[in-house]
DNA sequence: CTTAGGG
DNA sequence: CCCTAAG
């Protein structure tokens, strides 16, 4: 179900863009291996120690996220084929496409997103999707080849012959890699001779060319996780570059390189390699610069040996485009080259984690409070406890680098920040978006901070100028006014002690209470979407949710309150409206047959199908 | 998104 | 009320 909710949002990206619909399969190989091309030659233009990032202007952007729709598209397409298709198709062609491919995977992922030409040149140019790609060939590979002999146009040829493509790269050492690596299908680039036989490499020296399956992929260092490691991404490559397709489908989380040496598994290991998601590129800008650091430090010490490393010579390169978000990029010496490689601590697929709002508890009374978990001090709203204390809770969003250099005023009046619960560390989030976007969603642009408070009463006013603590120049704070900003005095809330309390908590109404017992009456306890829709279809800010709280605390109250009906009761009186009497022995009667009801569709389950408003309990008037 | 349940 | 898990 989460999945075909999932799957409908994403289609509906995809619909949006008309353009990207390649309609056969060999069309969408052209277009991935143009795409691939393209992405090659982009990085490869660019100078290696050079730190430009591209990812910050918006063409790209909007490029990149129809790229990445294209090759969504792609890659199910691709899935679709199916083993036995793709396995056909690669046995039309020399067995060394699948090198070809792989190799070209490995480009696209490594360099990805930061090239805006490709992306823009991609989308632009339907007619440019004409390919310059021949099949490789793999024949004119013949007998000995010393890469370290070979003139550039010898290694211009051979690279030809070995991905089918022409490429333009002046650089030996860079040809010598790409193609020992194409040849070898592995990234081992120690070996620059080769010798060919039969269409089959054979190292020299006869030594059978073993995919690097056994050794390299095993000497990746024990950085942590894997999949939590800075270098996840170059793991996975190394991973989804050995492991055939084959076997990482059937294992997930396929952690070891126990792959087998078939031939046939080993072609659809050519299966590319998944590309980071937008959500990736957006996150580039949330890295935690101190956590990167820390970890690329940490890999530093962990220099490799054995296979040349991809990891090594690993440097942050800081981006800061005019938009003023930070781009981390690793500089990472790929082979030789310096290629930028977006920065990531760890690949996430999972929902944003929200390390960067931050609860911003505003005290009216002007003394800073303990800002931590606000929601610690809410009780049981079935008689709202009228403690004033309750502070209105905002949130707001932070870059990682401000949310870093945090540092909570202690004495701090008008506003303290603190990090959300769970802030840290926690990033094991639901699929992307959530409940976060009833109040976040708005505000993404940091930039400005607008204050806006509504129903800010007098005697407030005078703390309605932010303050930021320990916030940089660039702090960028965002008051969001929650979702009820519309009608009545939404912030704020009078207490009749005369305090004033800021809280997101709307007291219930009685009224609102006997709507609630009303609709469960005739809904049941449980429909509560369908209450919300059908009995609080005015009341916006009561969610389903709430109902469903609310009738919880109902119940809970009513059976506290039944067996003896006296004395408690008088604590609860602070300064809500205790739910009267009979409605609580209603609700209490409601949860009884709503029990009982249970039972009866348990055995007569045919009873209740069309008729549900006229079981007994439904006509219970109010 | 909806429900259920813990916090 | 918030959050999360699960469907």
């Amino acid at each position: 179900m989460n999945l075909r909710w999932l799957m409908s949002l994403s289609n509906l990206q995809l619909e949006g863009d008309g353009r990207i619909v390649p309609a056969t399969d060999d069309e969408l190989m052209e277009v991935e291996s143009l795409l691939i091309d393209d992405k090659c030659q982009m990085h490869i233009v660019a100078d290696p120690g050079q730190t430009v990032g591209c990812i910050s202007n918006e063409g790209s952007s909007s490029g990149i996220a129809q790229l990445e729709s294209l090759e969504g598209l792609l890659q199910s397409r691709n899935k679709e084929a199916g083993p036995d298709k793709l396995n056909a198709r690669l046995e039309e062609t020399v067995p060394s496409l699948a090198p070809s491919l792989s190799e070209s995977h490995f480009n696209q992922s490594g360099s990805f997103g930061e090239c805006s030409h490709s992306s823009d040149k991609l989308v632009a140019g339907g007619s440019t999707l004409s390919v310059v790609t021949t099949k490789p060939d793999f024949s004119k590979l013949k007998g000995e080849i010393c890469l370290d002999n070979l003139s550039i146009k010898e290694l211009h040829e051979t690279f030809k012959a070995t991905f089918g493509r022409e490429t333009t790269v002046k650089d030996k050492q860079w040809l010598k890699r790409r193609i020992s690596m194409g040849l070898t299908n592995s990234c081992d680039v120690s070996v620059t001779s080769f010798i060919i036989k039969d269409n089959k490499l054979v190292k020299k020296g006869n030594e059978e060319i073993s995919n690097c399956m056994d050794g390299s992929y095993a000497e990746d260092p024990p950085i942590g996780n894997r999949k939590d490691s800075p270098t996840s991404l170059v793991s996975q490559l190394d991973y989804h570059q050995v492991v055939p397709e084959k076997i990482r489908l059937e294992n997930p989380n396929l952690d070891d390189n126990s792959g087998s040496d078939d031939h046939q598994t080993e072609q659809r290991a050519a299966k590319r390699v998944r590309k980071p998601t937008k959500r990736y590129i957006e996150e580039l800008s949330e890295v935690e610069s101190k956590e990167s650091n820390g970890r690329l430090m940490n890999l530093a010490k962990n220099p490799e040996h054995g296979l040349i490393s991809l990891k090594s010579h690993v440097r942050l390169v800081r981006n800061v485009p005019l938009d003023g978000r930070t781009v981390v990029t690793r500089l990472d010496s790929l082979g030789g080259y310096g290629i930028q490689v977006p920065c990531v601590s760890r690949v996430r697929r999972s929902r944003p984690r929200k390390n960067f709002m931050a609860l911003l508890k505003f005290n009216p009374s002007g003394m800073g409070m303990g800002a931590t978990l606000v929601k610690k001090s809410l009780g049981d709203h079935s008689f709202p406890p009228d403690d004033g204390k309750e502070s209105r809770v905002l949130k707001a969003s932070f870059t990682p680098e401000h949310v870093h250099h945090q540092k909570l005023n202690p004495s701090g009046m008008g506003m303290e920040a603190t990090l959300v619960k769970k802030a840290l560390g926690d990033h094991s989030f639901p699929p992307d978006d959530g409940k976060e976007s009833r109040v976040l969603k708005a505000s993404s642009t940091p930039e400005h901070v607008h204050h806006k408070f509504i129903g800010v009463p007098e005697k407030d006013k005078q703390f309605s100028v932010m303050r930021a603590i320990g916030l940089g120049h660039n702090t960028e704070l965002k008051c969001i006014n929650s979702s009820r900003d519309s009608d009545d005095n939404v912030v704020t809330v009078p207490t009749p002690k005369g305090g004033i309390r800021r809280k997101h908590h709307r007291a219930w109404t009685l009224s609102e209470v006997t709507k609630l017992v009303e609709g469960v009456s005739r809904y049941g306890a449980g429909r509560w979407s369908e209450i919300k829709r059908l009995a609080f279809a005015s009341y916006s800010y009561r969610t389903s949710v709430d109902l469903k709280d609310k009738w919880r605390n109902l119940l809970k109250a009513s059976l506290a309150q039944t067996p003896q009906d006296n004395g408690m009761n008088s604590r609860k009186s602070t300064g809500a409206m205790p739910i009267p009497a009979p409605i609580l022995l209603k609700v209490r009667e409601l949860a009884e047959m709503q029990a009982q009801v249970y039972k009866l569709l348990i055995t007569h389950d045919a009873s209740l199908d069309s008729s549900g408003l006229l079981l007994p309990w439904g006509l219970c008037s109010y």
